[in-house]
RNA sequence: GGUCGGAUGGCCGAGUGGCUAGGCAGGGCUCUGCAAAAGCCCGUACAGCGGUUCGAAUCCGCUUCCGACCUCCA
C-alpha cells in the first residue's frame, strides 16, 4: 500500500516514482533561512511541506538524512557589487556583531519551527562553518576551467559551462534569451557576461564578514554554500532537493551548474519546489505592508490579522492545500483551518478513548467496513500522489465522520470487525500525529480540574440547577473548551470557534 | 518580451473521461431544560469558444483573464 510514492520532479516536469539511489537510505536537502530577521509565513511553507515529506519517508521505512542549511553569510542587497551584506546591515541597525544577529535569528527560527512541529533536520550546517570547503570547490571549478578570476573575485563562466552542459535545464531557460533579456547593471564590469555569477567575492574594506582565500580576503558567493553542504553530507549525487519556487532560478540552476562544473555529475535526482503564499491575493512584500512574520501570526499583532492563530492552525492551513499551488493567506481561510484542525483533534481524542466490544449478535455492516478500509488506504494514496496532503485531509474528514458516528451510536461499533476498528484507530492516529505532525494544543488546563468541573456540571444538571450549568459552560468556553452532553454521558472537546 | 503554472459551487480547496471529494459559511431535521457537540438531509460548480468521444469539468486547439519567476526573496 505504501511503496509507490510519486513526486513531481521539476527537472523532468512530471511525476516520477520515487526510488532512492541507495535504499533504504534517502538524502534530502532543503534550502533553509538566511538568518538576518524573523521568519515570515512564507518561510513556514517549505519547512512544513518538507517536514511532512521527511516524516512520510521515515514512515515508509527509509533511513533519511535530512540536511537543511542556515545561511549566515549575508547575500548582497541591491543590484550592484556595492550592495550591502544583509546580515551586516542588520548588525549595523541593531548595533550588534554579525554573529550576534545570526545567533539571535537562528534561535528564533528554531523557536517558531518547533512550535509548528517542524522536526529538526539531521544536520543543520552553516555557511560560515564551511568556508574551507567552499574555497576548495571554487578552486576545483577554476581548475576545471569553468571559472575565472577578476578583480579579486571568482566568477562562474556560464558560456563555457554551457558548451558542455545545458545551463537552464531546471528552469527551462535558454541562454541566448537570458543574455538578451538581462538588464545592464552597474558594477558588473568585472564579469565577462552578465549571466556569470560570483563564486567568491572580494571583500570591500568596510565588509565585516571576510575570510582569507587564495584570491585574497573575501566571502563566498550566493549559491556555493548549498552546493558544498549538500554534496558534503549527502554525496555528489543525492536524492531530493527541495525549496521554494522562487529559488528555482537562479539559485538552484546555479547549484546544478556548480556541482556539474566541479564533479561532472548531476547533483540532484528529484528537484521539488513548493509554491508561494500570497496575502489576500497579493504577493507578500515589505513595501506592500503585508509582510507577516510567524511570530506576529501567533500573537495576532499585525494590522491585517483579525486575531491570533495557533501554530497548529497554520500548519493545518498549509497542509490543506497542495504544495505546488499558491496558497492565499486570508483571515477567513485561517479561521476555517482553525475549525477544521480542531474537528480533527476532537475526533482524535474520541477514537483514542473508544473501546471495541465484540457483540456476536450485532448485524455486520460490511458496507461501512469496506468504506472505512478504503478511506484508510486513501490517506496514503493522497500522499503517494505527489504529497497531496489536501486530498488526504479530505479523506481524513470522511473518517472523522465515521468516528463521530460510532461515538454517537456506540452499538454500531460492533457492526465492524475488531481488526478494522484497530486499523482505524492506529492508522488515523499515526497519520494525523506522526505523518501530518498535527498534535493537540491543550489549553493550560489540567485533566484533573476538567474532570472535577465536569462532575459538578453533571450534578448541577441532575438537580436542574441551570444557572450553575450555564456558568460552567461559559467557563469552559472561555478556556477554549466546550462541554458535550451526549446520551453516553458528559464529555468535553475543543471549541472549534 | 521570455519561462512556467493557474482559472472548479458564497469562500477555500481536491479530483477522475461516465459513478457524493472535503473544509468553512448558509438552510432544514434529530438530540437537548435551552444550547453546544455530534449525526442525517439540502444547493447539482467546474472561465469562454471550438474539436476528439457513445459520453468531458476531466483529452486537444484557440480566446480571455490571473499569478509566479526572469533582481534579493520560501
Amino acid at each position: 500500500m505504501t511503496n509507490s510514492l510519486k513526486l513531481y520532479n521539476t527537472l523532468t516536469r512530471q511525476k516520477e516514482t520515487f526510488e532512492p539511489l541507495n535504499p533504504p537510505f534517502v538524502g534530502m536537502y532543503v534550502c533553509g533561512p538566511t538568518v538576518y530577521n524573523d521568519a515570515h509565513i512564507g518561510n513556514a511553507r517549505p519547512a512544513v511541506v518538507f517536514d511532512v515529506l521527511y516524516r512520510y519517508l521515515q514512515f515508509l521505512g527509509y533511513k533519511v538524512r535530512y540536511v537543511r542549511n542556515i545561511t549566515d553569510v549575508g547575500h548582497l542587497l541591491g543590484e550592484t557589487n556595492e550592495g550591502e551584506d544583509r546580515i551586516a546591515k542588520q548588525a549595523r541597525l541593531e548595533q550588534l556583531e554579525p554573529m550576534e544577529i545570526v545567533y539571535r535569528y537562528t534561535q528564533r527560527y528554531h523557536e517558531v519551527m518547533d512550535k509548528l512541529q517542524v522536526k529538526r533536520p539531521s544536520i543543520e550546517p552553516t555557511a560560515t562553518g564551511h568556508i574551507v570547503e567552499q574555497i576548495n570547490i571554487v578552486q576545483q571549478i577554476l581548475d576545471n576551467g569553468l571559472a575565472y578570476i577578476s578583480e579579486g573575485s571568482v566568477y562562474f563562466d556560464i558560456e563555457k559551462y554551457n558548451q558542455k552542459h545545458p545551463y537552464g535545464e531546471l528552469s527551462g531557460r535558454v541562454i541566448d534569451e537570458l543574455i538578451n533579456n538581462t538588464r545592464n547593471l552597474d558594477g558588473q564590469d568585472a564579469k565577462k557576461s552578465p549571466l556569470d555569477f560570483a563564486l567568491w567575492k572580494k571583500a570591500q574594506p568596510e565588509h565585516l564578514m571576510r575570510w582569507q582565500s587564495p584570491w585574497g580576503e573575501g566571502f563566498p558567493g550566493w549559491h556555493i554554500e548549498c552546493t558544498v553542504m549538500s554534496t558534503k553530507y549527502l554525496g555528489e549525487t543525492f536524492d531530493i532537493h527541495g525549496g521554494g519556487m522562487d529559488l528555482m532560478f537562479p539559485h538552484h540552476e546555479c547549484e546544478i551548474a556548480q556541482a556539474k562544473a566541479a564533479t561532472n555529475k548531476p547533483p540532484v535526482r528529484y528537484w521539488l519546489h513548493n509554491n508561494m503564499i500570497t496575502i489576500n491575493g497579493e504577493k507578500m512584500s515589505k513595501s506592500a505592508g503585508n509582510f507577516v512574520t510567524i511570530a506576529e501570526l501567533l500573537t495576532g499583532e499585525h494590522p491585517i490579522l483579525e486575531q491570533s492563530y495557533s501554530p497548529m492552525t497554520m500548519r493545518f492551513f498549509i497542509l490543506q492545500a497542495h504544495y505546488r499551488s499558491t496558497l492565499d493567506f486570508t483571515n477567513f481561510g485561517l479561521q476555517s483551518a482553525q475549525k477544521g484542525y480542531k474537528k480533527i483533534m476532537n475526533a482524535l481524542r474520541t477514537i483514542e478513548k473508544m473501546e471495541y466490544s465484540p457483540d456476536e449478535k450485532a448485524e455486520k455492516d460490511e458496507k461501512n467496513e469496506t468504506q472505512i478500509l478504503q478511506l484508510l488506504e486513501n490517506l496514503y494514496k493522497g500522499l503517494n500522489d505527489d504529497l497531496n496532503t489536501a486530498l488526504s485531509i479530505g479523506h481524513l474528514f470522511n473518517l472523522v465522520k465515521k468516528i463521530n458516528g460510532f461515538y454517537a451510536q456506540p452499538q454500531t461499533l460492533s457492526q465492524i470487525s475488531a481488526t478494522t476498528f484497530e486499523q482505524l484507530k492506529n492508522t488515523f492516529t499515526i497519520f494525523v500525529r506522526d505523518i501530518l505532525g498535527l498534535i493537540e494544543e491543550r489549553p493550560d488546563n489540567q485533566e484533573g480540574l476538567i474532570q472535577v468541573l465536569l462532575q459538578e456540571y453533571a450534578e448541577a444538571k441532575n438537580v436542574k440547577n441551570y444557572e450553575k450549568v450555564d456558568t460552567l459552560r461559559n467557563y469552559f468556553k472561555t478556556n477554549g473548551l466546550i462541554i458535550k452532553d451526549t446520551k453516553q454521558g458528559i464529555d468535553w472537546s475543543y471549541d472549534e470557534n
